[in-house]
DNA sequence: TTACATAGTGTTATATTATAACAACTAAAA
DNA sequence: TTTTAGTTGTTATAATATAACACTATGTAA
């Protein structure tokens, strides 16, 4: 019984809460997670906020801080969410994780006045999209 | 009466508001201000949200948003809040601005795949400060 | 197997963060 | 003076997130 999850050890909540995030074509909220899974069994905010927290620790979700949602991440090189970039369309909404070796680059080696590098960043870019812009 | 503060034009609530945080040395929470501000007349939430938001919009201020905090920008060069970049200790949650020319045009200028250029920006870096590195 | 450690679960209650709605007031400009 | 846009004060409530506790499942090592 509660079987993991066979490609990345998620649990039972987890894996349902993975997948209805994995589905949806923009970032979700925990409550709006909460609404879609109590038909599986999943009713209290707890349940929902655990299985976010693991997710996001072990890199398969990541938290867009500026929206307070989730959405999962398709980048194959982030095992772990310690360098997070997406760009927001203040319009639509859509959120989009970037994946430029450029960037990563550049973030992962930046050094404060002090000389410090930093293990992790999220970086959230806000404008408006393509499809946005055109309208 | 409520005159005006005047080198901002910031109204009586706001610059209460701004005043506390700009003394603060570190991020402040809006619960937290709104407890430090009761004994001059702010009593609801709603009368600081309604003040942080004018001050984020006019750039006098910043939000963090992993820590659902607020900074008071020292940042000569940030008169809006469009292009923001801050270093956080995960250990004393000490908060600092960056201010690197190299950063920002960095930033200012990235273009996602399909070339879109993005008007605003937000970067928060985690790891260990000076202090906290070397304990 | 048993014992132990680690992690996840289910549950209730509550804390924290933030906004809706409405009436009134203020400041600046036409 | 009238209008306009913005701010204020207020009550109520929505949305986001965690504390605490008893219990269950799983992996590992004696």
């Amino acid at each position: 019984m509660n079987k993991m999850h066979k490609e990345h050890n998620l649990t039972k909540n987890q894996k349902i809460i993975f997948d209805l995030i994995d589905k949806s074509s923009q970032p979700l909220k925990a409550y709006s997670i909460l609404y879609n899974v109590q038909k599986k069994g999943i009713k209290a905010p707890l349940q929902v906020y655990r299985a976010l927290d693991k997710l996001v620790e072990i890199g398969k979700i990541h938290k867009i801080e500026s929206r307070n949602a989730f959405i999962a991440c398709h980048n194959s090189s982030c095992q772990v969410a310690k360098a997070t970039a997406f760009t927001i369309c203040e319009i639509c909404e859509k959120v989009t994780e970037i994946s430029s070796t450029g960037l990563s680059k550049y973030l992962a080696n930046f050094k404060d006045k002090d000389g410090m590098k930093y293990s992790k960043y999220n970086l959230e870019f806000f404008g408006l999209c393509k499809k946005c812009t055109l309208k």
